[in-house]
DNA sequence: CGCACGGTTGACCTGTATCAAGCCGGGTGG
DNA sequence: CCACCCGGCTTGATACAGGTCAACCGTGCG
């Protein structure tokens, strides 16, 4: 059924054998349109965990796509303000934003060891009268983009530190699931600091909101290795706005 | 120089004799691009105070540029929570997320009698080959509100009462200087709890901050009409994380 | 003209931040 | 391989910013 052949493993680089190609390009290819996106991707990179995917040239220039991995976005200001906008695991897009503003800096953050695909707009726009579709799923992908940071928004602008926690734990299990994995078991690839300024609360407040997740069976949780106990209970602790 | 002829008020319909041109669309196009961009707009509404931009087919295959007006947008979930996540104003794109997600409906809302231009995609794909740069000035629509959103973020996740306040009262300010207005002179078009909503806060706090500007003569303020007295010190309140 | 709603202000309360102490685990160097 | 140490994490005690509740005012809309 599914031929395991061994295979150096740097062969499958290209994205027709890729298995992320119906997360990260346009659905229902043909085998040519699939041949002409092979050639849309410059380069491949792996970043180590710690390290920050430096921006080539001029980054608004180009996409780039997370192959594996686990990334944070963060923004900071130059008076010392930290702020983590977004986690980010395979198949999403990142750097959507570019470098308009110079008022702050977003730095994208790898959280394990990563591979990034760089995807040109140059050749975008070479490959796009031959790929159906192709810009109005890059507009897409900014749409997703936007609609998360929609969400973000709703959180940290109305919710409590009980909501704001579980928010964050369901969109972790649905992320997982959409990649296939069991959306109850969930590694953590961030801190606490990090889930802290995400929400939008401090470490010692996402801590303790952890406890009661737990000392109420919601959860399991032993340092980053997590379990999803009672996914109903959490969900309507997340989206059940009581009165 | 600037010929001004007396013309039946439909007549300025066309993006080419558009004053917006510069902020809407590329800048330094050829008269025969010129030419081109005209037949982008599909069409030109008019909404009334209050009222929303309800969305027409399928949101995401149109851009929708602000021509004259105000608008805030807000996401609802269906347990009741609201949360303003922008103000727009003339030149400003809306709509850029579409409605990818069923979780949530964005509303836009006028705030003040509006006209808003229809950009359809599909025009843009059409026209794209005749007007250099026109995707890659898409892209920059939909970068400068990722930016846009990330600014919101940082306020939200990190900014106390004061600090939102004053970042809120500060891009207001940038926004009419924008469009050449006069940067200190602030007409409010939303009210406290859009304001409220805006930065997370409770309406009786914005009043409250509000009120502690005026006491500290950084501005003056008469319900809707604000003037900035001490535009310094209300930019070091925003930027100036002290300690 | 009147009323409802937006806005202000005060008194009080609570959720989250702050400060502080201690624990645990993993990485480093001897 | 072990010991140490540092950074991530937890937990407790306390403080305070901002939320909540309530009363009142003004204004602009119908």
């Amino acid at each position: 059924m599914d031929m395991k052949l061994k295979i150096p493993y740097e062969v499958s680089i290209s994205c027709s054998n890729c298995k992320l190609i119906n997360k990260c390009m346009p659905l229902g290819l043909s085998t040519f349109e699939l041949s002409r996106i092979d050639s849309l991707v410059s380069q491949r990179i792996k970043i180590k965990r710690g390290n920050d995917l430096q921006r080539f040239s001029n980054s608004h220039q180009a996409l780039y796509i997370i192959r594996t991995g686990y990334f944070k976005t963060v923004i900071s200001t130059n008076d010392g303000r930290d702020q983590v906008l977004g986690f980010h695991m395979s198949g999403d897009s990142i750097g959507l934003a570019g470098e308009i503003s110079n008022l702050y800096s977003c730095k994208v953050t790898a959280l394990e060891d990563s591979t990034v695909c760089i995807v040109p707009f140059a050749k975008v726009e070479e490959v796009a009268n031959s790929v159906n579709g192709l810009h109005s799923h890059i507009r897409h992908l900014y749409s997703l983009e936007i609609n998360r940071e929609n969400s973000v928004m709703l959180f940290l602008g109305s919710m409590n530190s009980e909501e704001r926690v579980a928010t964050f734990l369901l969109k972790l299990s649905a992320s997982h699931e959409e990649r296939g994995f069991s959306p109850l078991v969930l590694n953590l690839k961030m801190s606490r600091y990090d889930i802290a300024s995400y929400l939008g609360l401090k470490h010692e407040t996402v801590s303790r909101t952890l406890a009661k997740f737990i000392r109420s069976k919601l959860i399991y949780l032993k340092l980053r290795e997590l379990k999803i106990i009672n996914l109903v209970a959490l969900n309507s602790l997340a989206t059940d706005k009581q009165r």
